[in-house]
DNA sequence: GATGAATGAGCCTTCATTCAT
DNA sequence: CATGAATGAAGGCTCATTCAT
């Protein structure tokens, strides 16, 4: 806390009075980057397009991103798997989870993807697109625009009909 | 470190007789659970079947082994993301990613797969596979064996020609 | 460190407020212990008496200084002989041993003294000033103003021509 | 005491069959070192010799003690201002102190030295002789063979009448 | 409302001592 | 008698939190 009050240019106590404790701190800090996280992704989103653009252009918009926001990336990564996090967030961080869910819903309706819940979809497809980023950051694979759009491609195929 | 040494009914001193600090405990312990599970996931892959047969093998025993071992899950997927584990581990836990990045390899060569970077592909369907053990233990989605099939069948999907 | 804080009337944590370590705390005593000694046997002492006069003077104020300061006597002598001492109190405590040697030298260059290295006298009458001191502490002898003079007189024969 | 243990390779449990605790280990190696000195000192000790050459035989053998067990001197003038040294030692180390005595108050009858107390002028050349050696050892006089006569010499001109 | 020195529970680690083999 | 794994009190140090200014 004294290190982010530092960085603040901010007296220890200060951070007291916008934030009742450390964890209060993170939750909220985690909150922001979500919602900016899910603006940046759905910036640009056209939902007049066919679905399969839209799609595509969702998942691009994921892994950019990660390769542009590595700090925040990481972070909500990790404290996502925090215990006290998940009793914490309720559902307002879903924002993207739902839109995906609607888009979802509604190709699947045009009988365009498989006949698997959405939230299995998007799981799939978000846990491959975040498992990409992170690959890219230890260094196990190279992330060049090629490979991105290969791997966006796979990630439709793998739902669509 | 006190209640490890609790949970164990041994004296706190007695753990630094078998490890040298709290760092080499959770090195071995990660180190131990990966072998584990490799072992659990390799038990019963027959390398002579087919290539689809063997990698929904392989993707379903990934997921099986999430839900028969919460806490060994869990605490891999965490761990690995902590920088000290990433330095002293080394080679030796990627002997699951070594098999499989074989069995693509092998799988491409037969144009069964996708012109990708088996390292991606292998990335691609584990991180889907983490991330429904993930959606299921955080409760944001149901996991039967029909949804397990279905997902296994779509990350096949993802990556075959 | 919780018998100081004890002992001060202080939280634990306000001692490392102050001193980054344990070690720190000591050297910084040692030198402020050692700072006040040298000031406490140099009061009084006059540059312009007689060479005899002035050594006696300052033998006397050593003795005096040990016997009574017996706490920082016996702490500087213990921690002079501690290893991590030597190697981070260099030379600013040495003001005392300089300020003899100078006298020692005037006093060499008037053909007063033997001739011997002056460092190897202040060596031998400090060291018998300390052991006179500590043989009174560890009640092996009786110390009185006579026997005080006597010994410092005696360091005096010892030293001159 | 695992150290000693191994050092003496002997199972740890074995020094406790020999010394009931640390600190009579400890008490017992300054009796055998203090024993050990003195019968080294005393070594070819000639007491029908003159009083003068008697007392510059014994200070010169304790600077070469000293100079040839620089461990053993270390750690028996470290020991000897350890509280519970001086608490369970009683009087059997003082045999040199003694014979020392024994000499000075011969000396004394002859009228032969000050009329000091032999206890006090036993302190102040046994207290001059340790400052020698230890300036040698931290590296603040440079001790050869000249110069340690000098010193002799001059700690009997300290005591002689 | 801002400040930051003070606080002390809690953490990791050591090591003299014990005791079952 | 010898052994050495087991023990746990004690040590130095950190850091989220408080509160007098």
């Amino acid at each position: 806390m004294s290190q982010v009050a530092e960085h603040a240019q901010v007296g220890m106590g200060t951070i007291y009075n916008y934030f009742p404790s450390k964890e209060d701190l993170i939750v909220s800090l985690f909150n922001e980057i979500n919602v900016a996280m899910t603006q940046h992704i759905l910036k640009g989103y056209d939902e007049t397009q066919p679905v399969v653009v839209r799609v595509l252009y969702l998942l691009n918009s994921m892994v950019r991103y990660g390769l542009q926001h590595p700090r925040e990336f990481l972070l909500t990564n990790q404290l996502a798997m925090v215990p006290f996090i998940h009793e914490r967030v309720k559902g307002n961080v879903k924002a993207l989870a739902v839109a995906f869910d609607q888009l979802l819903s509604d190709a699947q309706e045009q009988h365009l993807l498989k006949a698997m819940p959405p939230a299995v979809m998007w799981v799939l497809v978000a846990g491959a697109m975040n498992a990409l980023v992170e690959g890219h950051m230890t260094q196990q694979i190279e992330l060049d625009q090629a490979t991105i759009e290969q791997a966006t491609s796979a990630c439709w195929d793998a739902i669509k009909r």
